[in-house]
DNA sequence: CGTTTTTTTTGCCTTATATCAAAAAATCAC
DNA sequence: GTGATTTTTTGATATAAGGCAAAAAAAACG
């Protein structure tokens, strides 16, 4: 089974045949390493769902990029800002491997949410849960340095260990150098 | 009319009527400055809608506090985490003057979201808001340092300049005594 | 008012992290 | 496999911010 369905049934908790009707609406695409599901600049029009491989969103600022997020199989983004006010996307959205990603679009969205119950649960869920991560990595900026920081990500996250440091010194908030010694000192 | 009557007005863009049947469903509350509306360690049972005053989330952290968000009029909030789960609450809501909160508990909230959908417009709306902030927060903490931070809270929250600064210090994520001085070089 | 308390500023010194650049190591492509 | 490319580590040095404590300023209180 899809993985995406599991998570969908999982977050939504509706009935088999509800989660089946969302999963139906959703439209599978696969995208190439390095793909771009998002450029800032545009609007972002959809929700995506990661079936296979991961998403990562960034955003730049002085010739560098920033790491805001990296979507691994069964998780569930977009852009919440650019998609609700169909304003100008300010992050990216690239393929950091070949994956495959369930897309569904902002009408045929607003379409679902307004029949499925199902479906507005999955969505408040997912925005939810976000909300409440965010906070945490707040917190975590507020009171903890940067080693703290990156024992905490290490815990929750295990791509941190899978791609160049690069993606992930800037998800913690410090250079790639940094990051590195932060890992030399734990050896 | 009410600060927050009209604040429910524009986050739902629901009808006088459906306006004024979630305000009633609002109970009226005075806290005293330095009075807690919650304690760490206790759940966090209703979500507050503030009227008057101003309203400071924190958490602690050996010994020391931080502040995770200052809430001014027209403003709507809650510990979501403890709210959805009937968690522990890791944070503390304390006013930080003679404020007017309206109160809703968990219970009727619930029940009102199933019969009113201008009332759920209005909850969504909030986590999104708060999510789009949160995210904006997160990604000045990857790239900005504390006097670039400074300035965009500056220009966005009133409060900045109006309470002790041990209470926004910790909300930009620095010391008392860098904020001073961040403040002492903008003169 | 004058006194007490709280808040803010400032000095001195330390530490965390950034910057820049080069070397080392790992990965990729043919 | 081997050369090219990318990534990681490391060194030297600079800068941002913290820690501590005392002085100065402001606010609260009787």
């Amino acid at each position: 089974m899809a993985v995406i369905l599991a998570s969908i049934k999982s977050l939504s908790q509706g009935s088999p045949e509800e989660v089946q009707v969302i999963f139906d609406s959703l439209k599978k695409s696969t995208v190439e390493k390095g793909a771009y599901l998002l450029k800032e600049g545009r609007i972002c029009t959809q929700y995506y769902f990661v079936e296979e491989g991961a998403i990562r969103l960034f955003f730049t600022k002085d010739e560098l990029d920033y790491t805001v997020w990296i979507g691994t199989p069964g998780e569930v983004f977009t852009n919440l800002e650019s998609y609700l006010d169909a304003s100008k996307s300010n992050i990216n959205i690239q393929a950091l491997e070949n994956s495959i990603v369930y897309v569904i679009n902002k009408a045929e969205s607003d379409r679902l949410a307004e029949k499925s119950n199902t479906y507005n649960t999955l969505l408040r869920k997912t925005v939810e849960m976000a909300f409440i991560n965010l906070s945490k990595n707040v917190m975590s900026f507020q009171s903890e340095e940067a080693a703290e920081r990156y024992n905490r990500v290490m815990k929750e996250k295990n791509w941190i260990l899978k791609y160049p440091l690069k993606y992930i010194s800037t998800f913690i908030g410090v250079t790639q150098s940094t990051l590195s010694r932060i890992r030399a000192t734990k050896k």
